[in-house]
DNA sequence: CGCATTTGACCCGCGC
DNA sequence: GCGCGGGTCAAATGCG
């Protein structure tokens, strides 16, 4: 590396293999804060500067040694209050909150409110027994919008769509009050030719939660 | 002391 | 072939 010149011949095939086919799925969270508590532990190994964006793009990974995850968090340069976060793998372990006997996914949404949920869906996608997503999905509706978190923490429906579309509703109220607060919305993974749009409807959600995760 | 973050360099793929 | 942009590494540094 940078501080070994002299070693010429040390092994430089390690990067031989790019960017693996793994899957990505990306999530826009309407947040301040860029590092999203999803229940796992993450380590930052890298920022960049992107060209898009005026704002720094940051590579983490799962602490985890046997867990590959990666996700990248970026700012949309077009709403500096939407963490764009794309995943990359899948876990091979529960989350940390999940080895202290509690509901990871329960705790990080309690926290984060939509954010999480987002993230649990994919995270209850890759568990062999579901965290009961009903309480996944219907957490948001166990927190009624109070005064403190006003958040649209309706799951990533087409009105909470229109409203982030919008730029109006959800950001201002809770996103103002309580920096934790978030919504995440779920974004389709990269395909051949998906307009940038932010609209998706159930579909969506078939792309990235299974079926048999999902409340139906 | 151990772990997480920072930060500059390195490497590779792609477009021109 | 060259330059650019993106992704990763790892030493240095900071913090609990």
């Amino acid at each position: 590396r940078k501080c070994a010149p002299a070693a010429a011949a040390t092994a430089t095939a390690k990067k031989g293999q790019k960017r693996a086919r793994q899957p990505r799925f990306a999530f826009m969270t309407k947040s301040e804060i860029d590092h999203l508590e999803d229940g796992y532990r993450w380590r930052k190994y890298g920022q960049k500067a992107v060209k898009n964006s005026p704002f720094p793009r940051s590579y983490y990974r799962c602490t985890n040694s046997k867990c590959t995850v990666k996700k990248r968090v970026e700012r949309s340069s077009d709403d500096p209050s939407v963490v764009i976060t794309t995943y990359e793998g899948q876990h091979c372990h529960h989350t940390a909150s999940f080895q202290r006997g509690v509901g990871g996914a329960a705790v990080a949404a309690h926290i984060h409110g939509a954010a999480a949920v987002a993230l649990a869906e994919q995270m209850s996608a890759f568990v062999s027994p579901p965290p009961q997503p009903h309480m996944l999905y219907g957490l948001p509706r166990l927190h009624p919008p109070s005064s403190e978190t006003a958040v649209s923490c309706s799951m990533p429906t087409t009105t909470s769509l229109q409203e982030l579309n919008n730029g109006e509703g959800l950001q201002r109220p809770g996103y103002n009050n309580s920096p934790q607060a978030a919504v995440t919305i779920a974004q389709r993974p990269p395909s051949p030719s998906v307009p940038p749009a932010v609209s998706f409807d159930k579909g969506l959600l078939d792309d990235i939660v299974p079926p048999g995760v999902r409340l139906g």
